[in-house]
DNA sequence: ACAATATCGATATATCATTATCTATTGCAT
DNA sequence: ATGCAATAGATAATGATATATCGATATTGT
């Protein structure tokens, strides 16, 4: 039976990930879920748990340690294999997204980016090549390709995001402030920004309320 | 007594607000609380929920107002007063925030930027003043900006971070791959792109293992 | 006018996530 | 060895969120 893990743990794994990289490496460091918790702002009990989901277990006034509980996540995260992606819409946010090196570390490799307008294809600054919007249902295919970033305005994101359906990619990522459909098998993580600063701005607001 | 409103909830709000905003115009229309649902993929009873949290209500066998609603959600996230912020770190991510227009309509304003690369100061193409970093603790509590936004590398995030308090900011948005910590009085959003990733990535790794 | 229907709103239930409590194990100091 | 402190792990309790049920109300058609 495989082990569960609750989407907000699954959210957190590579905060624990990026924090354990960043220790000093030493093969046979360990840590202790409260000194994680501790660094990364979590209780420890919820450490644990998130943890036991992807480890097989720390040791009593040990800890876990830390070399495997990094190996752990990355395969449980499936960072060990790498993910092929394509972007459409090369626009400020898509080339940001492009040039983006840290992406490889978490297994994904942008293949190559799509646009509408011609002018913004050819080779991008950051190496990769841009094609015309109408290779792009073809080219997933033949490559594969199992995600699709969209990185272009709102009015155009579900007609884009169709195609890549029709292409065969499995997981989209939306950045356009806008909610897209898509068939049940398709996965679909929108990434909303608008969403976040509802956040920041309701705190703000609420601050106001509070202290007179 | 306030209405409350769950976090998950507030987060849905600018996305009902995308939506109402696409229809047509029209002073007198109505939408049913179902209608909106199925747009949107969500359920009709979450929809109420959701809306009685900022609405004084719809009308049976008629639904909503919608440009009513606009309002109310506009007026309930804060949109109509522009909260002054400033980005920190004009690099790829950081420019296309700052050049973003879509900002605006959120009640986000971009006042400066800076950066700790000289060569990278001045006037951005977005058209806004980059500064060096040593003038921003002084200039955010010269402007009294509310709200802080981080695009730096993940190792001076930290940093970066403590000085925005020091200048007063009271929310700080994080695209820094990195946990921040903050005093309790300030606003802390984590845009964890990480996180994202790691949930498309895991779908499709579950995939694998349940189709053979 | 009255029934039928669509829709809202409130309450209750179920699901999911976090936190607290308790027990068991391990290493260390005596 | 033996007892103490630190720590993991399991289970239970709390809290948050989503879904279901039910009654109330407005519109429409007879």
């Amino acid at each position: 039976m495989p082990k569960t893990i609750s989407v907000q743990a699954l959210q957190r794994l590579p905060t624990y990930l990026n924090y354990l990289k960043s220790l000093p490496l030493d093969k046979d460091a360990k840590i202790s879920a409260r000194a994680l918790g501790n660094a990364l702002g979590y209780g420890e009990i919820q450490v644990r748990k998130d943890l036991s989901a992807v480890s097989d277990g720390g040791k009593p006034k040990v800890g876990y340690c830390t070399a495997e509980l990094i190996r752990d996540i990355e395969i449980f995260l499936g960072y060990d294999d790498v993910n092929d992606a394509v972007l459409v819409g090369a626009g400020k946010l898509g080339k940001a997204l492009m040039s983006y090196e840290g992406f490889k570390t978490y297994g994904l490799n942008i293949v190559a980016a799509f646009d509408s307008d011609l002018a913004k294809c050819g080779t991008d600054e950051s190496g990769k090549q841009v094609f015309p919007i109408d290779k792009m249902e073809n080219l997933c295919k033949r490559l594969k390709v199992r995600i699709g970033i969209i990185t272009v305005p709102a009015s155009s994101a579900q007609q884009v995001c169709d195609i890549l359906v029709e292409g065969g990619v499995e997981a989209i990522w939306n950045f356009a402030p806008t909610h897209l459909s898509v068939p049940e098998e398709v996965v679909l993580k929108n990434e909303n920004m608008a969403a976040s600063l509802a956040i920041l701005s309701k705190h703000l607001s609420e601050k106001d309320w509070n202290c007179p």
